[in-house]
DNA sequence: ATATGTGCAAACTCTTTGCATGGAG
DNA sequence: CTCCATGCAAAGAGTTTGCACATAT
């Protein structure tokens, strides 16, 4: 049985407010504006239990440190603004993945991620 | 001027022999087959200049260490088998992957991975 | 001979864990 | 009132850096 703490609260309400994935550094400073006395223990906690239960996904970029996002649609995959540094989903999917594989290999799951820059930085 | 020392060498010579990207700590460990003193540190240090020399080439994996490789053809892919571990080069490209970013988002680069079995693992 | 590269150990960053206290149930 | 969750600080993993010594040029 998880309790429900104002800590607790914060981090969920922060991924409510935004719509982006947000690394768990992101998740602190935005908390805090909430819950002053968060930390980040608390905060990589609570992500982990929400990854857990289901309520929270996680999104891992090439080079960096993983952010997470309210589950959602099964599949979607990412885009990283290079100018602000946001993720935003993408819901589109590139046809016949599997065929990219030589053959021989058998293809259970994909990952795209597309860089460039979103209408805000252009 | 870079100095050619037995260590870069060896460094070297573990990238040419392996097809496979390869993480600091496998290359600690095959070079150290060749210059047993070799140090973790001169690992990096190496990776760090042939990747600025553009001699390698830095393979960034979600979630988790990035992994280097010979430069070669400016655009490929990877596939990571889940059995063993390791990252195979995919020469083939998803179509349109412009037009799978929604209107207003600049497209300037992406990256695609594939997960799976390898023939050796299936 | 000279200065760059190496090995070791310490520093750093990001994430996890141990422990005493506070607060949810 | 009883435990679970929190906050702090310390511990881990992976990577980088400072320093004295070795060595390529």
């Amino acid at each position: 049985m998880r309790r429900d703490t104002v800590q607790r609260r914060a981090i969920r309400r922060v991924f409510e407010d935004r719509g982006h994935p947000m690394s768990p550094e992101d998740v602190l400073s935005a908390g805090q504006a909430l819950v002053p006395s968060l930390g980040i223990a608390t905060v990589y906690r609570n992500i982990k239990s929400l990854v857990e239960e289901g309520w929270l996904q996680t999104v891992e970029l090439p080079g960096e440190a993983a952010r997470y996002e309210l589950s959602r649609r099964p599949h979607h995959h990412h885009f990283l603004c290079r100018g602000c540094g946001l993720a935003y989903d993408i819901h589109a999917c590139p046809e016949d993945v599997e065929g990219m594989a030589p053959k021989g290999f058998v293809v259970e799951n994909h990952e795209v991620l597309l860089y460039g820059r979103c209408p805000d930085c252009s």
